[in-house]
DNA sequence: TTTCATCAGTTAAACGTTTAACTATCGTTC
DNA sequence: GAACGATAGTTAAACGTTTAACTGATGAAA
């Protein structure tokens, strides 16, 4: 493959002026630079990186680790990074660590050891991430998503105690909901914490006693979202609403609940978290909590680009509230007019074949 | 950050002493080997990858450019590419070319100069790379998924005739059907081709007449699936069963029929293309055509590595057949058996926040 | 005529590795 | 004790760029 020098030699230049013809970091006479210009394209010249990289100490690379590339919300995030990166002269390298720890590790290393000028993470649930040794100090990190504690690190998070809030909150005022369950991923876990606490919040403001029985503990599994239909069902009563924290129980709950005849929105009105795309198109349609997939990319880029530019941030937990898409699985009236929508667009590139 | 030669001198020690134990490329004594390990630790030294890269002229990285991200299948195929890349000691760089042959020609200018050593490509729609001039004669390249002709280049593809010679057959034998219709993306299209030429020679073996009124072109668009409704029925008969080649207008199809009160699989029996995990979950459970996304990665990487390791493959063709998954939307007979299944794992996963 | 700034290009060191070629030491063997 | 092979480490060039420092020519000002 040829080499800066073999343009040099073709163009009888030295290599410095095809760098700089190539970079436009100095002026070079017209005759000249279409000399070399021409010997670019005669040798089929593609300037090497690595060593560009090597020698001014920066890749113009920036890693991301997610824990499922599968989860729209990551391959949105994923899209986005991208494409803001590129905007601004950067590539990304992404790792998938499948939620494993150790994986996570090792794929820290693989990104440092390539010399990637940050690294964008969302932490896996038993992130074992030391909190020195692994990652040198005051280099460039962000956590999506996820925060962890005791690092210096900022993070960009969602408002998961608003954004369950507004739901629960939709539930009792809208539709006049007395009865409000709600069944959350695992209880000691931060985010259901968060999402509880909003529900609560919401109870109280609505002076509504809060009943434990209403809520239960699903285990983010398709299978947690059918057992906690039977669940409500033998307490006697059943709760007139629900605000479901995970789409795989969402999606377990309301499977369990056609095969118990109970009618969505009918008999039980029901706020998801997470909308996907798939939300419009399922029956009822569904409302549910939208993350800001957008926001997130961007501000974890953001911060990441002025750590890259010397700037500290500490463990700056931003924090990027949610807004709640109302369909008809609630109970509110919702028309689908997807010919004007952008959910054909979507689709129709995104599931093209 | 600390280099070799840094550990070389706290070890007391020739960088290439450092070398060899790190790379394990000559013994050294256990007491050497100590003293630079020490080094290593009491330094933080991390090796870098981007001057042995440039040393060794390989940089142990494959690009991978696909048209979406967010579809299921280039998500997984990203995964298991990943994956199996990482076995053997690879990285991958991923872009996403959104399906615009700008970006992808400005990708993979991107990818060569930062010196992968291979390149994995879904080519986007109206693809226009370059048969010479962009890539270097010889590079590893491979095509996944949509093949170009012309190009000396391998790819590796879906069986398309038989995946719907096999969906369609399964209709008339199973189901005993005799009007089956078929909608397509657009018919001039590669794909579409050859999921028609299946569909034609089910009838042809089966002795059904083929009645072109039954061909409805959806330009794989959720409104297109509404219209395919609306056309069949305008036609004054509905066929008993219909063969849907593309997710989006599998959703649009399904949506209309709901709203026009025709039941599935009671009045009309579908399968679909493209299975998705969402396929169980859906009302009814819905047949569908099943890409082998592991193949389709593990056969990429190893025509790829294979061409990293010298082998010429020219255009070789490697087509993969694939497998209906038959669930309720045809009418056969299916259990869910969630309990069991791995989809509570996928969706635990994957869809846990 | 001298001085000196500007211009357009060149020289050569440096980035952090790898690795072929080399060296020094120590046993063996005859 | 000479010759030699094996062992364990070192030396230094090379990979393909960038870029500070340098050079030589030109022309304008004093």
């Amino acid at each position: 493959m040829a080499t800066i020098k073999d343009v040099a030699n073709r163009a009888e230049v030295s290599t410095a002026t095809v760098s700089h013809v190539i970079n436009k970091t100095k002026f070079v006479s017209q005759e000249v630079r279409d000399k070399v210009l021409n010997a670019i394209e005669e040798t089929g010249y593609i300037p090497n990186n690595i060593a560009r990289s090597l020698k001014v100490n920066q890749t113009k690379t920036i890693g991301l680790i997610v824990a499922y590339i599968e989860n729209p919300i990551y391959s949105g995030v994923f899209r986005e990074i991208e494409k803001y990166a590129r905007n601004h002269g950067y590539s990304v390298l992404i790792c998938n660590s499948n939620d494993d720890p150790d994986i996570e590790e090792e794929q820290i290393q693989l990104l440092l050891t390539n010399r990637v000028d940050g690294l964008i993470i969302v932490p896996s649930k038993n992130s074992k991430i030391p909190k020195k040794g692994l990652i040198p100090e005051g280099f460039p990190v962000c956590f999506l998503n996820r925060q962890l504690s005791g690092y210096s690190v900022p993070s960009v998070v969602i408002e998961n105690k608003q954004a369950s809030y507004e739901a629960v909150n939709h539930l009792i005022q809208k539709h006049n909901q007395k009865e409000v369950g709600i069944i959350l991923g695992e209880r000691h876990n931060q985010l259901s914490k968060e999402r509880h606490e909003g529900y609560r919040l919401a109870l109280l403001e609505n002076s509504i006693e809060y009943n434990d029985d209403l809520v239960i503990e699903g285990y983010s599994t398709f299978q947690g979202g059918v057992s906690a239909v039977r669940d409500l069902a033998s307490e006697g009563y059943f709760p007139d609403s629900v605000f479901i924290t995970g789409t795989t129980m969402m999606l377990g709950f309301m499977f369990e609940l056609k095969k118990m005849g109970i009618s969505c929105p009918a008999d039980i009105s029901i706020i998801g978290f997470s909308d996907t795309n798939m939300s419009p198109l399922m029956d009822p349609p569904l409302s549910a909590v939208a993350q800001p997939i957008n926001k997130l990319a961007e501000r974890s880029v953001e911060l990441l680009f002025e750590q890259i530019d010397g700037a500290k941030k500490g463990d700056l937990v931003e924090v990027l509230s949610c807004k709640v898409n109302y369909r008809m699985s609630c109970g509110c009236h919702w028309e689908p007019k997807f010919s004007q929508s952008n959910y054909d667009k979507f689709y129709e590139s995104v599931y093209s074949e």
